[in-house]
DNA sequence: CGATGGTTATTTGTATACAATAATGTCCTG
DNA sequence: CAGGACATTATTGTATACAAATAACCATCG
């Protein structure tokens, strides 16, 4: 997108991202665009945009709102995510480079440091995780395939789970990407789907314990 | 969507699928305007649309083209559409109701009589087997699957080998929805998903045959 | 007191004018 | 004649005014 839409489309987001928007707050156009400083139409294609991503929902006379999750919907999506991004690492297995499996290493690395500062450096370790995971989708070399995750992945409610990780998973999930790494230099598709499977798995449990089971403890 | 850009959505679309718009071709906004009978607005409206259904794409300068398919970005489509459409039909083997089962073996009867006609009559075949499919979506009562599909299943040139098949080829599609119903019936998920990833690969293969085998035989 | 109808206010949809950017063509120069 | 700078044209992006639709409000009636 060009400056004013993008600036929108960002700013939204973020509100989003960040909570200043919270679930079920209606998005008026107006408002918007006073408060990123363009005018509505750029803000009209931010909000389609948004929508496309699962960020903000429409009702039946058009009004948008930012999207509200049912503990079904977030479920579902782990479910669906960990079929794509399985299938997105199986691919990965066969055809990823050599040089991109250093980089899954580097970040892997990053990961582990940010895991033995104290106190863990989450931040640090939701940015080596991001682009752990976009490295391995790029490396499943399906446009498709990127399309289809890239309206699953990012939930607000996802991101503030990961948030509250403590060392022990940070540990753990450096663990099971090591494990992935060993299976793309086997170029096992079959381990791969199954290593990634099985993370992602574990990561709905962590964002079940933390919001359901026991909220705020450990 | 209301009037205007609804209008111009349509438009586009229809003449996409129709073929009157060829894959590769330029849209412009303003010549798509004069088209519907619509100013730009809603025609970028149905554009943005469009593309977050990949029936067209934008370049790196926001230039707008009717979707190109290169043959594996298709086997993509069909890889990505039988995992899911797989897990659907296990979702409603386990949620659609004895009336959504009926309905099945309605469309299902319908497709038969299709096939006996002489000769057969594929239009009929089409749209109950377009039915069929959005029952069993609906059985599995989930949105967000719903809107992945969405994205997938109406390829331009997926529509166009269907368009061309041949009794058997019809007959073999009942058959196998007949068996997708019983499954159903028996409430046995990993069944119903195995069927219903066979039938979505062998409509690959239907296509693959159709287009880059032996083209129009047969 | 609750429901219903109509009036007002709010919000989104559409058209249009103008600005910005990319593509195209032209003319000069080597 | 090739290549490149510049002017011209085509196309999309943005702002704004107005129209249409929807929701909110209030009064009136049962």
């Amino acid at each position: 997108m060009t400056k004013a839409s993008d600036r929108a489309y960002q700013h939204i987001r973020g509100a989003i991202l960040d909570g200043s928007l919270v679930p079920g707050a209606q998005l008026r156009e107006e408002q918007l665009a006073a408060a990123c400083g363009v005018s509505r139409t750029p803000v009209r294609d931010a909000l389609r945009r948004l929508e496309g991503e699962h960020y903000v929902r429409r009702n039946e006379s058009q009004r948008t709102f930012v999207a509200e999750w049912s503990l079904d919907e977030i479920e579902e999506g782990f479910v669906l995510r960990s079929m794509l991004e399985g299938y997105a690492a199986a691919r990965a297995a066969l055809r990823i480079s050599d040089s991109a499996i250093e980089q899954l290493c580097t970040h892997n690395r990053a990961i582990d440091a940010a895991a033995q500062a104290d106190p863990p450096d989450v931040s640090a370790f939701l940015d080596h995780n991001r682009a752990f995971h976009a490295i391995v989708l790029e490396g499943a070399s399906s446009e498709r395939l990127a399309d289809l995750l890239a309206g699953i992945v990012e939930q607000p409610v996802v991101t503030r789970t990961a948030r509250q990780y403590d060392r022990g998973q940070i540990q753990q999930s450096r663990a099971e990407h090591d494990e992935l790494i060993v299976a793309f230099r086997r170029r096992d598709p079959d381990w791969a789907r199954a290593v990634m499977t099985s993370h992602i798995r574990r990561a709905f449990h962590a964002y079940h314990d933390a919001f359901h089971q026991r909220p705020g403890k450990r």
